[in-house]
DNA sequence: GCTTAACTACTAGCCGGCTAGTAGGAGAGC
DNA sequence: GCTCTCCTACTAGCCGGCTAGTAGTTAAGC
């Protein structure tokens, strides 16, 4: 499935993400911005329509829950900005982060763990 | 600076950084669509209003060369795709990327390598 | 049952990306 | 010098993201 996700469906994907399903009220009481009511309704229609988001009533209003996974999103932007500036390799893209990007020591450790299991995995 | 390119733009700008400097035509042959010669001068002007490529005269032409470099691209584009999926952190970009996506026994070698280097660098 | 407050539905305007057409200018060949 | 071709400049239409207003509905409280 291809996820793509404009800026604020973004944000308040993250929301459901974060708070589980939520009513209109609620996504807007936690978006960092001071959105209209009905801008958030809109986009939660528009990730509605998209079928990324669903909604059961619940009483007079909407409860809205996310349809698919963060890690779903995250692999498709992943792949889209791989495809953009990378030729489509997500290697190409790895090997930027980690040759270019300033990285704490402590993440440094975390990435060789993963490697290692990573080793491990290919290996068997 | 914070660069930000939609598709048709990045994939423009590829070019430029591919084959260096370019008159409209040239770019129009590398693209892969085929678009009108008017649609590709249109997105070298926005890129050019834009601040991210120039052009000079070269007889009737105008032959366009890229401002800024591909790494600073790829690195704003990193930046905001963290920001936009994984709260900011570019660490943990990377740790999806590890733990999640395909890579091949010789890219986990390769990124292996670049940490090694990692690590001395941190500890001088 | 009537009012009130919260909520949804519908509509709309703005902006930017994308596409391309038309008009006009300038060099090249005869 | 005239024509042809290539090039740029200007203009424009469509679409989607973003924002929000207005109108209408419905549940809740008295």
């Amino acid at each position: 499935m291809d996820i793509i996700l404009a800026d604020r469906e973004a944000e308040i994907m993250e929301v459901l993400w974060d708070a589980g399903p939520s009513t209109v009220a609620e996504v807007k009481e936690r978006v960092t911005d001071d959105l209209a009511y009905t801008t958030v309704l809109t986009i939660l229609r528009t990730l509605e329509n998209k079928g990324y988001v669903t909604h059961d009533p619940e009483g007079k209003a909407h409860r809205y829950s996310a349809l698919i996974e963060r890690n779903a999103a995250q692999r498709s932007a992943l792949r889209a900005m791989a495809e953009k500036f990378f030729k489509g390799s997500t290697a190409g893209l790895l090997t930027h982060l980690v040759a270019d990007e300033q990285l704490k020591p402590a993440d440094v450790k975390r990435l060789r763990e993963l490697l290692s299991k990573r080793g491990r995995k290919a290996k068997s």
